[in-house]
This record gives C-alpha cells, sequence and structure tokens, in this order.
DNA sequence: TACCTGAGTTGCGCATCGAAACCCAGAACA
DNA sequence: TGTTCTGGGTTTCGATGCGCAACTCAGGTA
C-alpha cells in the first residue's frame, strides 16, 4: 500500500472531512456537542457509523477523546474539537452561508454566525492579509510556476 | 418518498456537495475545465462516475451543460458553474486554506488564491457585514430564537 | 438481585462505488 | 466507400460501505 498523500489541498482536506455525517458531526461538535448519545440522538446517527467516524476524525486529529467522570458517577467519554478542528469553523461557516442563500429554508435559517464581542451577525469573505475585503469575482486559483505541471497527478 | 428537507443549512448544502469528486470536479470547474474528457483525464476519475456527477450538479443547478460547435468541428458539450457553483468558490477556498495550514504537502501548496487587481494573495476569513475581520474565536453559532428547538429535526 | 443507561459492537440486506469493457455519432482519412 | 479516431458517454460486475435492528458490556441504582 502506497499511501499517496494528494498534492492539492483540497484533495488533503477532503480526504478528512468529505463524508456527509464528517461534516454533521462537526457540525454537532462545533455546537458544544461532546457526548456519544447527543451526537447519536442529535443527528439521528446509527450508532455502528457514529463509533466509525469518531474513530476515524480521533485518528485524523479533529477530535480528541477523553475520559471524564461526573461525581459520584462512572467515567464517561467526551469527544473535544482539537485546534485543527476548530479551524474547520470558518469551512462551516461557509458552507452554512451558502446553503443560506442558494438553497434557503422557507422559515429562515436556524442557526447565525454572530460576534461574540459587538454581536454583529459574521459573514465569511475573502480578505487580503491586511484584512480589506476582496470581491469574489476578483479571486481566482491559480497553480504555482514551480508546481507540478501535471494535473492528473493533483487529484 | 416524502423528500424532507433538512432545517439545517450546512446538511442542505452537503446534499448537494458532500461528495468527494463534486468538490473535486468543482475545483476543476473553477480552474477552467468545462470539457468531460478533460475532467476525467486530469482527475482520473471513472467515466461513469463523472457522467453520474456532472447530471447531478446540473440537476442540483451547479453547472450548466451546453452544446457548442468549433469552426469545422462536430458539436460538443460542456460544462460551465452557475452563479451557485461560482459562489461555492468560498468553500472550496476554506477548505484549500484549512488543507494548507493543517496538512501541508511539504513542497508548498500547489494552488494561490489570488486578487487579480493587486495581486494580493487572498485569504478566506470571518468579517463583520461591513468588512472588518472577527477574529474566529470570536464567532460562535447561535440557534436562531424561533427555530426548531428539536435539534433532532435539524438533520 | 434485578434493572437502567451510556457507549458502543455485530449481523445482515441493500445501495453505491469504481475499474474495465463496451458503444455510438461525427469528422478525417484513404 | 469503408476504416479509423476521438469525445462523450453506458453497461457489467464485483467489492465496499451504509443504515437498521439487535445484542453486549460495564458501572451505578433501587
Amino acid at each position: 500500500m502506497t499511501e499517496t498523500q494528494p498534492n492539492c489541498s483540497i484533495a488533503r482536506t477532503l480526504d478528512l472531512v468529505s463524508d456527509r455525517w464528517t461534516f454533521l458531526i462537526l457540525r454537532e461538535a462545533h455546537l458544544g456537542t461532546t457526548r456519544f448519545a447527543d451526537f447519536r440522538d442529535y443527528l439521528g446517527i446509527a450508532p455502528n457509523i457514529l463509533a466509525n467516524r469518531l474513530a476515524a476524525m480521533v485518528e485524523s486529529g479533529l477530535l480528541e477523546k477523553h475520559e471524564y467522570r461526573a461525581d459520584g458517577e462512572r467515567t464517561r467519554s467526551s469527544y473535544h474539537l482539537t485546534p485543527a478542528g476548530e479551524d474547520l469553523k470558518l469551512v462551516l461557516a461557509a458552507l452554512q452561508q451558502w446553503g443560506d442563500t442558494h438553497v434557503p429554508r422557507k422559515a429562515g435559517p436556524t442557526v447565525l454566525r454572530r460576534d461574540t464581542r459587538s454581536n454583529d451577525v459574521v459573514r465569511v469573505a475573502f480578505t487580503t492579509p491586511d484584512g480589506n475585503a476582496v470581491p469574489p469575482e476578483n479571486v481566482t486559483f491559480e497553480p504555482v510556476p514551480k508546481g507540478p505541471a501535471d494535473r492528473s497527478t493533483w487529484r
């Protein structure tokens, strides 16, 4: 087994998270869910699939499994976002924002993204390094000159 | 078949794009690929899967199929991003940015996001509506008060 | 002792995936 | 006129993976 890493960052990312359930588990984790039974009940996911996904996500560094013990109870497992998992907040927000505009729910969105300081609703957008907004139509994906020219090796 | 729409924007979005190949086809489309054979060769995707995905993406409004005829050639098919598909640029960029930092390639990234006006490298970030950057740790997902409280109906 | 609850595991039928092979129409060639 | 080439697919078929339902197992509770 040669276990080739794709050259494309999008492809490497998708190797870890492209699954629908993985995204939804991440959504729940970002909303504060940590326990197996809560993920199962909130998402309506089959327990074998959930166990499978959680293990894969721990394996790939998106979640950490902790054992904890509340007073007078036995130890339980909980799953917490790692910094890498936290950083996917931006991806989740981008997906959500797209869904809000392109496949809207008649009754309006169920979840907002809000700035805890100002209470403003937050958007995801392109910016320059110094924080100026860039209109999407001015953003291009540009292969780097030294990169592998053969597109088929990008995956 | 009741064909229920999930209440969660992320879930509704994932119904259209959660598949790994769908994302990679979108990446290629954003790089300018329009023809069946080019998608097939650049991605190394089996033609049945490609045909399947392209049809689904046309069906869900991410791509449009055009017939065109170059001088002295027969008509050919091409696939072009719709505005909705264009808007997924932000999601692709967010995935790519995450991959660049959390599963980096030793030889550096293969594709950059660049502002065609200033030539600056572009980042994806949270902003307020008036364009100020918001640090990710200050962004929370907040269920709207009137929304369905029962999380299990969100999907 | 029996029961409950959280956190899974196992078994099984069905759908989907993907590799390889095949197909078909139009142009180009001979 | 027939053959070949190429783009854009379709068909076949075996392997994988999904989700439901049922079961397990350990610790705490009545």
